[in-house]
DNA sequence: TGCTTTGTGTAACGGTCATTCCAGTATATA
DNA sequence: TATATACTGGAATGACCGTTACACAAAGCA
């Protein structure tokens, strides 16, 4: 039918991600996005239409490749008293194995979050939901661990956790060590919700 | 010796907080500011020297009037053990002020902190400070509730009552309701720390 | 009252921004 | 092979950005 497109979207996503990440939508450029794809302008608007679109297009790709697979660490049907801590623990590497680049990025979508989220109702959504999603799938871990714990408890605790998770995620950006001193206080904490005897690791 | 400046500067402040703080740093234009604070360009360049120079004074004024004031409520001489709650519940009282407008969501300090690219050091460190103030007035409050804990075990619950406060801040941005549920969440756990007797409220 | 100094108003500047236009190129199908 | 179709390169566009220049206005001091 006609001519095959010449780059790898996964791969511009990636790139892309990269740029966002580092400088925040506003401050990044078209100019920007070109030197980290590659591509020029018009592959860029013909594939994504604009540059919010194609930012719509990395946060997809973001959740997609990032955060929901981390997500299923919580749910662990074997050993359902390390969920969390895999979680955590996951996390600690994540936000570590970005600490030798000059920036630490946190993550992509609270940065988003504490931007231009406010005045965006689509973007607004799409973070309640995903704080919904982990908040839900640490109450999953906690119930599953301890299912005498009252409705009530389990949403508690899991507000907790979720809650620190994303104070820990912001703080990457402007402290690593901090951040990750707070994801292990997290996860001692979670420790002392274990039934006795079934404590993770 | 000459001309006397017309416009109030703290007025002024407070109105280029309230743009900064929906928009953010760089969504916000001069004229966005002119228009808030009533002020021409050559009063605004005069008084501040540039756009940045208005906003790191806007965030001077934003720790000395709003945050270190709300910080000495962790320090309660008489009662100890009330320190975190009172701070905690004056937070969500602050939060549910925003209630009813879209804007001056979460914090000032900690969006900035999301949006900061690496390069600025200054701005990294002044929002790392506060985090450290706020972390060690917690833990101030939590010795002076229960001087038996360890160090150790202050610091980490120090963590988790900071953490935590971040976590809700973002969060406000997003799902308000959601954020006063982990200020409360944090206050519970909070309790749970504090020896029984000297329980606050 | 004149003079100096500082604050304000208006207009313009160069630069950068996101976006668009158009000509040219490659390819799958007919 | 011919052609319609989708992609790409490069230049141009108009809008908006932060900042500056300059003329004028007010007020303290002589």
């Amino acid at each position: 039918m006609a001519r095959t497109q010449e780059f790898d979207t996964s791969k511009a996503l990636g790139d892309a991600r990269r740029v966002f990440w580092d400088k925040g939508f506003d401050a990044t450029s078209i100019a920007d996005l070109e030197a980290a794809t590659g591509l020029g302008r018009s592959s860029i608007y013909h594939g994504f239409g604009s540059k919010r679109g194609l930012f719509d297009a990395v946060i997809q790709d973001y959740m997609d490749t990032i955060l929901r697979p981390r997500l299923t660490l919580l749910h662990n049907p074997a050993h359902p008293a390390e969920g969390i801590s895999t979680y955590l623990t996951s996390l600690s590497d994540a936000l570590e194995k970005t600490a030798d680049q000059t920036t630490n990025r946190g993550c992509l979508l609270l940065n988003t979050a504490a931007g231009i989220a406010g005045n965006d109702e689509a973007l607004r959504l799409l973070i309640d939901g995903y704080q919904v999603e982990l908040r839900d799938g640490v109450a999953g871990a906690l119930r599953a661990a301890d299912p005498t714990q009252t409705d009530a408890m389990v949403l508690a605790r899991a507000r907790i956790v979720a809650g620190l998770t994303m104070g820990a995620l912001l703080m990457a950006r402007v402290n690593l060590g901090e951040a990750l001193s707070t994801l292990e206080a997290a996860g001692e904490q979670a420790q002392l919700w274990l039934p006795a005897g079934s404590q993770a690791r």
